[in-house]
DNA sequence: TACAGATCTTA
DNA sequence: GTAAGATCTGTAC
């Protein structure tokens, strides 16, 4: 090698890594044998030979290799034992690839390195130093970080996935230290996937910025004291040897012997026929298309090579690169001592339920199969059930099939209502479809088998999400129950504001460590997304009866721990008796005038067109007015207008707030904006878009979600019946459209002031109390506690501000808040909390045990039990800290009051059954149930729905201070709320 | 086509 | 200052 070669040294095992994640699961051969992998590391290696001069790297190579991890312990493993000791073992379907892979390096006639008690990255160093040596250029594919180390004016870093070369600055702007400094910046920052420790609470930036300050680690270390931060200071000194640690194991060995030299590596045509022979025995036909075109062979003439396919060509060799002691298969184990704790988990590992093999599960296209299962399910007791329908909305889904599961990895589909592959609009497609489908059992047939299993009391139906499957099934007669749903489980369990969610596939991932396959996976999305009746069989099987499953398997996990952590008593008097309710409300859905909302939208855009008029004409220029960065130009930039605060990308931010202080200091463009905004928002949210929910009864079903807050709150989604406009009269005026048919009326109930009394209760803040039990104005009362002010005759303003504060107590107050929302100095909202406190030291108090007990637990809990988690309430942050502290204060105020309608709503029903009559819950709005009741029934009506929802804490918790229920009937939800 | 950000609606 | 969801713009893929 000399000055001007250029040599690429590929990180294979990486490669390896990032082929098989970016390609599609499961691609096999047709013998069966997984090669995704080996698919996407060929194209990868062909397009990086081929192209690299058209890429950001810009030369082709003269030298060239592609290094493989070779075993698991290296001289790593000697100085510290716990190296790469929590890596995961290689997905079950890439092992048999990894031998695969070398064969193809061969194919392609490169030279393929690997060494015994060498990771990949010491070889890559190492031929790197010798290039550099010899005044070549290297260039190493790859993006890891360990390999920054490396960077000079000689060597770059080369990210093919994203065809970009990281030098000297780039790592500078990805680190913030130049690829000298990045050992020491590895060692203070640790590696949890490689398990190297570095130093607590030290992170990239606050690494990159010690480094900046002190030079080295060396010096950091020695000069540690002088450090301000008192936890930083202390990590250092306390923690110096584990850096020198993590420093040792992260600095690549230049000397690694290597047993091909560097001149070896010169680059030479390849062996056109061994490699397309190769890629032909992998069946890649696009690759050898592209390979022969290229190299002017005909691939028809070239026999495909015998590769050896089974798991005979296991070498030592892969399993190493990344398989933890612990995972050790029983065919090597003997060879190595397990220690107790690796033998324990091998035992475990061996007690786990069959893995999940798709290729079980069975497509039932007869009855007497049905049967079969359906038996099979009596004897076992229990049935996870999911259904396949053509809609994700509930009220208008029909079924196109049903999944079901008797025990973990038993699982079946029985398809109903598939047709043919979808060809698009042609008319023969609904007639033919049946015959090239294969056979169907008639829906009718396949009902009357499953409904009496369904409805069975002595057979537990498991579901997931199941309030949607109940009511699809509800519409086909079904009334499904006994039931457990395994995501109200799992959000008894653990609702938290940063795990992620509750939907199974997300489950599957978190408790069973399997990721089934996606909706998207089958059926694909956007523009190419295709009806699942139109999808193959044997597809649809494998992800229809996986759900099913899964979803067993995870009811095997979760259920167990409800009893064990003491919720049993929240998923089954708050959860699972709800879903049944309010899947009967959306089910009804309510009713709303087309015309009325259509008029809106007529007054709607007119108005905003004039406005839109007058604002190009203050402008001097049309633009869009609903384009915030349109409207900053013209505002902040052309007008010259002073700016307020920024948004935090830097914007200047133009929301209300801003343009209210704007029109408020003489400037009718503002107010314009601000007008032609909420007329557009009117518009566009909803007397637009809210006819395109109505059904052909003229009704609109909302659906609720009972598992995405924290709190224990409801969501309402397409469309949200919770945000329906009420504070400005244009907006109120959408709520007249929401109306009771003939003969009937709307009754609104809604509970006053609920979080504020379940605060002065929790709290146990006497003045509060007692102006509950007196039935006094709470706001005026606070503001003549606060400041001395008689309730008779109080400036609205005073008692505005105390309404305010209030507030702000239920959230978790901060001065900057209290400041924002009253638009006064931080100083004087700072001053109006403090003599907050001081009237109402129970307040604090309250704030303090709820912090103090979200520490010690990480979680909080309502009066009720429900538990809101936050994992993260120490975070080290101070203002991240703060919100979730904030967050901490309020869910149990919040998740109480949700769970008291909760209650309420689930004894609604039969309350007003024994009380004959026949009003129906239609929505519910966090502190508001809305009916729909007979005329002549409103006033027998009222006083039930008031007595249920004013008792509904008790018997379990008697509050001391009275619930109020305000409850009207009229026409519309306007008149009645 | 998909996603994040800004904004606005509710309790 | 808490808890949500929808729409539109603008940009990245």
């Amino acid at each position: 090698m000399q000055k001007g070669d250029h040599l690429f040294l590929v990180d294979g095992s990486a490669y390896i890594f990032r082929a098989y994640h970016a390609l599609p699961p499961l691609t096999r051969k047709s013998d069966g044998l997984p090669v995704g992998a080996v698919s996407g590391f060929c194209n990868m290696l062909w397009k990086l030979v081929e192209e690299a001069r058209e890429t950001a790297v810009g030369v082709a190579p003269t030298h060239f290799a592609v290094i493989f991890d070779y075993s698991s312990t290296t001289f790593r493993n000697a100085l510290y034992d716990g190296y790469k000791a929590n890596r995961e073992a290689p997905p079950e379907d890439l092992i048999p690839q990894f031998p695969l892979i070398r064969e193809a390096v061969r194919a392609f006639d490169l030279p393929c390195i690997e060494k015994e008690g060498y990771e990949a990255d010491d070889l890559i160093a190492t031929y790197a130093c010798h290039a550099v040596a010899a005044g070549g250029e290297v260039t190493i594919v790859s993006s890891d970080k360990d390999l920054m180390q490396l960077v000079g004016p000689q060597v770059i870093l080369y990210d093919q996935m994203k065809d970009k070369r990281l030098g000297p600055e780039e790592v500078k702007e990805k680190f913030g230290v130049y690829p000298e400094k990045m050992i020491d910046l590895q060692a203070l920052v640790g590696d949890t996937s490689d398990n190297v420790p570095g130093v607590p609470g030290i992170g990239p930036k606050t690494a990159a910025q010690l480094l900046d300050e002190y030079g080295d680690l060396e010096t950091l270390l020695a000069r540690a004291s002088e450090i301000k931060q008192a936890k930083r200071r202390e990590n250092l000194i306390q923690f110096a040897d584990q850096a020198r640690l993590s420093k040792k194991l992260v600095t690549l060995d230049c000397s690694t012997p290597l047993d091909t030299p560097l001149d070896e590596l010169f680059v030479h045509e390849p062996d056109g026929e061994k490699l397309i022979a190769f890629l032909k025995a992998m069946e890649f036909t696009s690759l050898t298309r592209r390979v022969s075109t290229k190299l002017g062979l005909e691939a028809s003439s070239v026999e495909a090579a015998p590769v050896a396919t089974t798991g005979a060509l296991r070498g030592p060799d892969f399993d190493g690169a990344t398989k933890p002691a612990q995972f050790v298969t029983a065919a090597t184990s003997s060879l190595l001592p397990l220690s107790p704790v690796a033998h324990a988990a091998a035992v475990l590992e061996g007690a786990k339920p069959a893995p999940f093999d798709r290729s079980t599960y069975v497509t039932i296209r007869d009855v007497e199969t049905l049967e079969a299962w359906m038996d099979e399910a009596r004897e076992a007791g229990i049935l996870a059930f999911d259904i396949e329908t053509n809609s994700l909305f509930a009220n208008m889904a029909d079924l196109v099939g049903v999944s079901f599961a008797t025990a973990p990895g038993r699982a079946a589909y029985v398809p109903l209502a598939h047709a043919s592959a979808a060809t698009t609009g042609d008319l023969w497609d609904e007639k033919g479809a049946d015959d090239s489908v294969g056979p169907q059992i008639p829906l009718d047939v396949a009902l009357s088998i499953l409904k009496p299993v369904l409805e069975d009391p002595a057979v537990l139906k498991i579901g997931q999400n199941f309030k949607f499957d109940c009511l699809v099934m509800s519409r086909y007669g079904v009334t499904i129950a006994p039931f457990d749903d395994t995501m109200l489980i799992s959000y008894a369990l653990d609702a938290s504001s940063s795990l992620e969610g509750h939907g199974m596939d997300e489950l599957s991932e978190r408790f069973l460590g399997h990721k089934p396959i996606s909706y998207k996976e089958l059926c694909g999305s956007g523009k190419g997304q295709v009806a699942i009746a139109h999808c193959a069989i044997d597809k649809v099987t494998e992800y229809a009866a996986e759900d099913a499953d899964v979803t067993l398997r995870l009811w095997k996990t979760l259920k167990p721990r409800l009893a064990g952590e003491g919720l049993t008593a929240v998923y089954e008097r708050l959860e699972r008796p709800l879903l049944p309710v309010l899947m009967r409300m959306e089910a009804r859905g309510i009713r709303v005038d087309r015309d009325i909302l259509s008029r809106l939208s007529a007054r709607f855009s007119q108005k905003a067109a004039a406005l839109e008029e007058e604002i190009a004409e203050l402008a001097g220029e049309r633009f869009n007015p609903g384009s915030p960065k349109q409207i900053a130009e013209i505002l902040f930039g052309k007008l010259g207008l002073p700016g307020g605060k920024k948004t935090k990308t830097g914007q200047w931010s133009t929301d209300a707030k801003v343009l209210e202080e704007l029109a408020l200091s003489g400037n009718p463009i503002a107010r314009h904006i601000v007008d032609w905004r909420q007329l557009t928002k009117l518009k566009g949210t909803y007397t637009d878009a809210l006819p395109a929910y109505m059904d052909g009864e003229g009704r609109i079903h909302t659906s609720y979600s009972m598992a995405s807050t924290t709190t224990g709150r409801l969501s309402s989604s397409e469309p949200n019946l919770q945000n329906i406009p009420v504070r400005t009269e244009e907006g109120r005026a959408i709520r007249t459209a929401f109306i009771a048919p003939p003969g009937k009326k709307l009754l609104s109930a809604d509970y006053s002031q609920i979080e504020l009394r379940i605060l002065a209760h929790v709290a146990d803040i006497p003045q509060l109390k007692t102006a509950f039990q007196e039935g006094l104005d709470i706001h005026a009362m606070t503001a003549s506690e606060m400041f001395g002010v008689p309730v008779e005759g109080m400036p609205s303003e005073i008692r505005r501000r105390a309404k305010a504060i209030n507030f702000g107590i239920v959230y978790g107050i901060s001065a900057f808040g209290l400041s924002n929302q009253l638009s006064i100095p931080r100083e004087e909202a700072g001053a109006y909390i403090r003599r907050y406190f001081e009237r109402f030291p129970g307040i604090r108090d309250y704030m303090d045990e709820a912090k103090a007990f979200c520490r010690e637990h990480g979680y909080v809990e309502t009066l009720f039990g429900r538990r809101a988690h936050y994992p993260d309430i120490r975070h080290s942050n101070a203002s991240v800290r703060a919100a979730l502290e904030r967050a901490a204060i309020n869910a149990p105020i919040q998740g109480t009051a949700a769970d008291i309608i909760r209650r309420a709503m689930i004894r609604m029903e039969d309350a007003l059954a024994e009380a004959r009559l026949s009003a129906r819950m239609l929505l519910q709005v966090h502190d508001e149930l809305i009916f729909e009741v007979e005329e002549d029934e409103i006033e027998a009506t009222i006083p039930v729905v008031k007595r249920v929802m004013e008792e509904a804490a008790l018997p379990a918790v008697e509050l001391s201070v009275p619930l109020e229920v305000e409850a009207r009937a009229a026409d519309n939800w306007d008149e009645a709320h």
